[in-house]
DNA sequence: CGCTTTTGACCAGCGC
DNA sequence: GCGCTGGTCAAAAGCG
């Protein structure tokens, strides 16, 4: 079912973004069409083509020499045709060069943006250790310096900061303990990443509780970091773009439904796996749990749920792992990952791996008729991180929420940021949610080109609409 | 024929 | 040490 029509939908994509190739096939005039529409979209780059035009220039000089000499022989009219084949041979290798270069281009461009993507939080978790350092440092000089004055010193960020402050100081003791912890959680990603046939094996990583790994400890545990989505689906699995073959099922405890392990086939050695169970409670949310990153280029379809679960684990692990305030920054992260309110982003960093819950399964028009009721909730529940908590930590730290006023305060401070997340939570909520994967494609597009927080909204309402119609018919 | 799915077996970690 | 559980493997079956 899902992979039939995915192969389809994916083939319609491919046929749309390879459309270089294609020209090999098609006539001369198409070519040259192709070319001019490259021309005038990117002038400075193509300098080359400017070559082909002076040919093509040189050739009319030659059609308007060959009108002056009235009673041409066949001879001559020939050599006009072979001259003309050859240009457009040449300007066809040339377009075929520039074909290779834009997909290399585009392939660079794709990693590119995953580097990009794993700078800001490697910068983020710098900031947030340099800032937590210096806290540390004040309270050491003066044992009377509490943290309100901490806060007070952070200026217009203090409501922002408050909560993560609040959680700073119960992390604190989450952060020893988790390095005392970490051979348990070296034990077991050890065991996950045992010698095996494909990429999985490049996870194989030291023990974690030595202070020099822990870099290299944050860099594993990031392909071990995992990302939930909650949708809505009668499918037994969401369509996100990616191929996937499955390669277990088990029955989990106190769940009757089985859970079906999947693996991405999009390349080989891909070391991204998803997980996909229907919940317990309502059988209707099917839970798909992505653990990994992709190590090639995605196509667009793929793009918006590989990003947004990409950014969430890299968020989450970028305070999670060596930085203790990292870990309960989850503000910061939610907003980052959802910035629609009618989402709700779970920290649950559930064992032995933290994991991100994006769900996705409430209906955005019950918040926008009600928007007293909006709430960007940031649960963080630790109870199973590795700490030094049993369950009695967990009420200090769970319902951490935030008013819809906050939200928006937050979303001001960080709009450019939080703009472009909100395009792609949209697309990837849009994705999540519609079976048609066509319309959902089209939402996402949309939402990326128009980088309009409303716009994207408005798609994705419409796309949730048409989800559910579907699912009633 | 090649790819995907199914399914039982196997392995390692964890709790008792 | 033993049983339970989650996760993976791989042979067999199914499918286009």
């Amino acid at each position: 079912m899902y992979s039939g029509e995915d192969k389809n939908s994916h083939r319609k994509v491919l046929s749309e973004v390879d459309f270089f190739s294609a020209c090999k096939s098609n006539d001369d005039d198409d070519q040259i069409s192709v070319k001019k529409e490259i021309n005038s979209s990117d002038d400075h780059n193509h300098i080359t083509e400017l070559d082909v035009n002076t040919g093509l220039h040189l050739l009319t000089t030659n059609s308007d020499q060959s009108s002056v000499d009235d009673g041409v022989s066949s001879t001559s009219e020939d050599t006009r045709a072979k001259n003309k084949l050859t240009i457009l041979q040449i300007e066809l290798e040339k377009m075929n060069t520039e074909n290779q270069r834009l997909r290399g281009m585009l392939s660079q461009v794709s990693n590119n943006y995953t580097a990009l993507q794993m700078h800001i939080a490697n910068e983020i978790q710098k900031q947030q250790n340099s800032r937590k350092q210096s806290i540390l440092q004040d309270e050491k000089v003066d044992h009377q310096g509490s943290v309100s004055r901490q806060l007070t010193e952070l200026g217009p960020n203090s409501r922002d900061s408050s909560s993560e402050e609040r959680t700073q100081s119960g992390s604190t003791l989450n952060a020893v303990e988790l390095t005392k912890n970490g051979d348990k959680i070296g034990k077991r990603i050890g065991r996950e990443n045992t010698p095996d046939s494909d990429g999985w094996v490049s996870n194989k990583v030291p023990k974690l509780n030595t202070p020099k790994n822990i870099d290299q400890a944050n860099e594993s545990t990031m392909r071990k970091a995992r990302v939930s989505v909650r949708a809505r689906s009668e499918a037994p699995m969401i369509t996100d773009g990616c191929q996937w073959r499955k390669y277990g099922q088990k029955m989990a405890k106190g769940n009757p439904c089985p859970r079906a392990y999947y693996r991405c086939t999009m390349a080989v050695g891909c070391p991204v796996r998803k997980q996909v169970q229907r919940c317990v409670d309502d059988q209707t949310i099917l839970i798909t749990t992505y653990e990994g990153t992709h190590s090639h280029p995605l196509p667009p379809a793929a793009l918006a749920m590989a990003s947004t679960t990409s950014a969430a684990a890299s968020m989450l692990l970028s305070g999670s792992m060596s930085s203790s305030d990292g870990l309960m920054n989850p503000n910061l992260l939610a907003r980052s990952i959802l910035p629609n309110p009618s989402s709700i982003a779970t920290i649950s960093a559930s064992a032995p791996f933290p994991t991100v819950t994006l769900d996705l399964t409430h209906n955005p028009n019950q918040f926008q008729r009600n928007p007293s009721s909006t709430q960007f909730q940031t649960h963080v529940s630790p109870q199973n991180f590795p700490s030094n908590g049993g369950d009695s930590n967990q009420s200090r730290f769970s319902g951490l929420q935030l008013s819809n006023q906050t939200t928006q305060l937050q979303l001001n401070k960080g709009q450019h940021h939080a703009s472009f997340a909100d395009s792609l939570s949209a697309a990837t909520a849009a994705i999540t949610a519609d079976p048609n994967f066509t319309a959902a494609l089209a939402a996402a597009i949309s939402s990326i080109m128009s980088g309009s927080n409303t716009t994207s909204t408005t798609s994705t309402t419409t796309n949730n609409h048409k989800a559910s119609n579907l699912q009633g018919n």
